[in-house]
DNA sequence: CGGTGAGTTGAAAGCAATCAAATGGCGTGG
DNA sequence: CCACGCCATTTGATTGCTTTCAACTCACCG
C-alpha cells in the first residue's frame, strides 16, 4: 500500500535497510508531503515536532543572528534526512531551496520507532557521523580559506554532488542556489561570490551561463584554487 | 577489577548505560592511557585505528591545509568521544592541549561491540547530534562573526564550560588555550586575539592576569559583544 | 516589449592580516 | 633568592582583502 515501493531514494535513504514487513509499519508512522520552494519546515528554536527524509529537491539549514546576517549551516539533498531526533527543539531553520518531497514523521513516534530498531539507528548514526565531518570540513573552509578558496571549492562540491553516485563530477550543470545563498553559505558578501565567480570566468577556469548554470572549463585549476589562492 | 570503578567520568560517559557485566566486557577490549601535552594521538587522513573516550584533560581535533594555516575544528574534554567508528580514515588530527588520560579501544572491536548493544549506539548517536549541532553554532560565528564578536564568544563559552555541570560561568578561570591556540579556533591571526582582549581590558569588560588568567568584570557587556560588536 | 529583481561592476572605506619590534612571564642556573 | 634567557604575548605601522555603498545591466516573466 505504501508509496514506498515507487519512492525513488528507497534504496539509498536509510529505510534501505527495514524489512519489507517493518518499512510498512514505519511508512504508517509518516506521510508525503510537499514543500514549495521558500517554504519553512522548521524553525531555529522552535519545538523540534518532526523529522523527514528528502525524497526530491534540496533544502538548506541555516541560522541567523539578530541583525539579519544569516549562516547557511548545511544543504540537503535526496535521501538525506532532516531533523533533530532525541531533542526538544531544532537548532537551526530548514528552508526549502527548491520545491521538494519530503517523507515527514511526528519526532516522537520516530523516536520511538528508532529506539526498537536498532539497525535503523545505526544508519543514522552513520549519516550523523558523515555529516559531522562535513561539517567541520566545512568549518576548516569557513575560518581559514580565501574568497577565492571557498568559490573554488563550492563550484567543485556541487559539481560533486550533483552528479550520480559514482560519476564522475559534472562539468555543466546549474547551481541550485541564488548566489545570495552561496554568500550565506560561505560567509561572505553577494558582491563578492560575484566577483570571484567572474574572475574565474576571465581566467578561463570555468563559464557562466546565464543566471545559474556552470561550466567547468579545466578542473585542474579549478583544484588548484581550491586549495590555495 | 576494572578501573571503571573508580573512574571519575563513569556517570557521565557513554559506558554509563552498560550493566556492570556488560561494562567489565567492554573495557577488556580498552585500556587507559596518559597522552602528554602535545602530542598528537591521531592525524588526519591516516587510518582511524582507534576510539576514546576522555577521561582527564583536553583535547583539540583540528584540520589543515598545505601552507601550514590550520583550523581547531572542535575541542572535547572529559566524558567526550574521541575517534570515528566505522570508518576507514580519520578526518582531522587529535591533539592533547594539556595532559589527559583516555579510555582508548581499538575501532575493530568497539564497531563490532557497539554494534552488538543498541543502548551504546543510541548513546553515541545522541552525542555525536549534539556535537554537530555545536560544529554548526560554531559555523556562525566563524562566518559572520566579527573579531570582537568571536573572542567575547570564546570567553564566555569557556566561562561556561569550566565550570561544574549546572553551576553558573565563573568569573575567574585560566584559558586552557595559548593565544595561538584560540586564534586556530577563531579563524583568527594571533596579534588580533592580542588586540581584542587588551580591547575589552581597556573597556573594563575583563581583565587579563599574566598569560592565561582571565576575569569577567562586566558579564552583562561581555555578552552584548559576543552577540554584535 | 517593458518591468522587476537578481546579478554585476565600480569606488571607497574598514577591518583584520602581515610584517616588525618591544615587552614581560616563567623556568633555569647561578 | 636573584639574574638571565627564551619564548609567548603584546604593541605598532602598514598593507590588502573583503565589505559597503551605489549605480548599472540583464535575464526572465508577464
Amino acid at each position: 500500500m505504501s508509496a514506498c515501493n515507487s519512492c525513488v531514494v528507497r534504496t539509498q535513504a536509510m529505510c534501505s535497510i527495514l524489512s519489507d514487513r517493518e518499512r510498512e509499519e514505519f511508512a504508517r508512522l509518516g506521510r508525503q508531503m510537499a514543500v514549495p520552494t521558500g517554504q519553512t519546515l522548521m524553525w531555529e528554536g522552535a519545538d523540534s515536532m518532526v523529522v523527514a527524509n528528502v525524497v526530491s529537491g534540496a533544502l538548506k539549514l541555516s541560522t541567523s543572528v539578530q541583525d539579519g546576517r544569516e549562516q547557511i549551516v548545511g544543504v540537503v539533498y535526496p535521501s538525506d534526512f532532516i531533523g533533530r531526533p532525541f531533542g526538544k527543539t531544532s537548532p537551526h531553520s530548514v528552508t526549502a531551496l527548491s520545491d521538494a518531497r519530503l517523507c515527514v514523521f511526528p519526532r516522537g513516534a520516530f523516536d520511538m520507532f528508532a529506539r526498537s530498531h536498532p539497525d535503523l539507528e545505526h544508519r543514522l548514526l552513520r549519516r550523523t557521523l558523515d555529516e559531522l565531518d562535513r561539517a567541520r570540513g566545512w568549518m576548516l573552509l569557513l575560518g581559514r580559506a580565501s574568497a577565492r578558496e571557498k568559490v573554488a571549492t563550492f563550484i567543485r562540491d556541487v559539481a560533486g554532488r550533483l552528479a550520480a553516485e559514482g560519476d564522475a563530477p559534472l562539468t555543466r550543470f546549474d547551481l541550485p542556489l541564488s548566489r545570495q545563498q552561496i554568500a550565506d553559505i560561505l560567509g561572505l558578501t553577494i558582491e563578492t561570490v560575484c566577483r570571484q565567480l567572474t574572475a574565474m570566468k576571465r581566467a578561463g577556469v570555468i563559464d557562466l551561463i546565464g543566471r545559474r548554470g556552470v561550466a567547468i572549463l579545466n578542473p585542474d585549476q579549478l583544484e588548484d584554487m581550491a586549495h590555495a589562492a
